[in-house]
DNA sequence: AGAATAGTTTATTATTATTAAAGACACTTT
DNA sequence: AAAGTGTCTTTAATAATAATAAACTATTCT
């Protein structure tokens, strides 16, 4: 009827620990203390002693409590299956919807999609307040909420407005001074790159992360929380993507491979405009994969 | 203990109207009549009839209704006061947020923030959720909203960004052929603004709203929900901001004027760079100013 | 006395239970 | 058949509530 407790059996399960480890007759620490070391606050420390107390594990009162005996494994308290955090959802949520066929304009149901995801009904809400940042889907004016789903009109916008970001990120780059960091990481990158390029014909598969790794670094010269804000959905909808459509994905990766090696070298020139046609050129493939790959999983269908 | 039944007392009082317009003996419109009519479901429609009933308004059962008497103003049901709706809300939420002393890093309390906006807290929660998505707050761990607040940070933050989607949008402006409507639009925003400077000794004040017509219509020429969604923040902000430094507001509204007759006339040559160097230079007037009134306010506490 | 600790109370959030409303289905009457 | 009513199911919004955090107060020990 209210909250989990799940705190106070964590807390419990891990006074259980201490114990086993303290010998009979040793003095309980202090509340304060033993809140700091179970990083929980006083009262759920307060709750612990007392069902240790009321369990036979400690005895006394006040400040003169002391350990009684060693916890067996049948003290343990189980906790309720943990409900999935929100991040946890993020992932099996955003998978779910990339990849099911759900119709654009669907209706969602919170209470239908809580069980099925076995999360709390508030904690769909809230997350689904959250996607309507991104605007994959949105409030209905009386209740509910509507997917507007992963379109090819999403796939466009969302692909023009990753390479809106980018093309700033790498004008900037392109004049940031020899002693930057970013230098270094560049080269390092540019050396993995040579290097899955080496083994292409076993490992094309490895390209998502490092392209992810690759676009990652080149927008961290951007200090600007708007921008690491959809960087965030960006990369998430781009990894997804990367992985649907299997046709061509060894030629496909290894093309893009050239790309980021031409796209460094561009950036590395300090010339802008270089930088910037090479970075566009980059963009304008990844924007027609993504809308590729998303042809090839409507014909799955 | 649930949802109020606003809707109910609502379409009751309605109903009684209607029953003060018909005569005695008339039958009762079906009840699909009636939904549609008072704009609820049938079954709100059915609970009215029930408590027309019950009060000896109407009588009969099935098809053969008929009005009893004449409701008197006694008859009307008293609703509870009407909760602000989150439309409500939002104004008078940033207008706090953005004009209070609320140092960054405040706790917000939903519970009673709610009392003092007289909403919900559910309400309140999920207009916090949304206003994470332009990171005014953020979510704390474990439960609780923090204020990020409107910093010199996030001033300069939102400028840069609001610049970035902008010279885009100016950039691209400027390619778009003769027949476009924006050149009409552009027209009739550079008349006003001619108009505007004619008595700017008294009106001076009016240029805020002009100024936001003026990077509305630039913007609009970007069809990307992305940056439509930001724009709304950004608006907002400039909105507020600019009715908080008076000092200098002549000065400074005359010339921001005389920039964005530059602005215009550089989009007109459809020459890209011109039209980015006037975008630029305009936007970094604009970030200044914006700063200028933080620091305005921030003295003022 | 003053620091540290325990006891008590209050405030606040997360979650469940409950109700209002919407909508679907089935039966009646015209 | 078409329109209406009665019944039932589903769903979302809200209030109640348990869990937690944190403040405040009293006590004990040095």
């Amino acid at each position: 009827m209210a909250r989990t407790n799940t705190r106070f059996i964590e807390a419990y399960n891990k006074a259980l620990t201490l114990c086993t480890k303290a010998t009979i007759g040793e003095p309980v620490p202090s509340e304060n203390a033993l809140a700091s070391q179970l990083d929980v606050s006083r009262t759920i420390v307060r709750s612990v002693l007392t069902r240790l107390h009321e369990n036979q594990i400690i005895s006394g009162t006040g400040r003169n409590k002391v350990v009684l005996r060693q916890p067996t494994p049948d003290d343990r308290l189980e906790g309720p299956t943990r409900l999935l955090s929100i991040e946890e959802l993020e992932s099996r949520f955003l998978d779910w919807i990339l990849r099911m066929d759900v119709p654009p304009g669907t209706v969602l149901n919170v209470a239908q999609l809580s069980k099925e995801f076995s999360v709390a009904t508030h904690t769909l809400q809230e997350f689904l307040n959250a996607l309507s940042r991104f605007s994959i889907v949105t409030r209905r004016p009386r209740g509910g909420w509507e997917l507007n789903g992963f379109t090819a009109d999403f796939a466009v916008e969302l692909s023009d407005f990753r390479a809106m970001l980018e093309l700033n990120s790498a004008r900037h780059l392109a004049t940031l001074p020899e002693d930057h960091p970013i230098w270094a990481k560049l080269e390092a990158l540019e050396a993995s790159h040579h290097d899955l390029l080496a083994r292409i014909d076993d490992d094309y598969h490895d390209f998502s992360v490092l392209d992810e790794k690759f676009h990652e670094t080149i927008n961290s010269v951007v200090k600007n929380r708007f921008v690491k804000d959809f960087q965030n959905i960006i990369s998430l909808v781009f990894h997804y993507h990367f992985q649907w459509n299997k046709s061509d994905e060894r030629t496909r990766n290894e093309a893009a491979i050239h790309e980021h090696l031409a796209y460094i070298d561009a950036l590395r020139s300090r010339d802008t405009d270089r930088a910037e046609r090479a970075a566009r050129t980059h963009l304008m493939t990844s924007k027609q994969t993504l809308l590729d790959s998303l042809k090839a999983n409507a014909h799955m269908r």
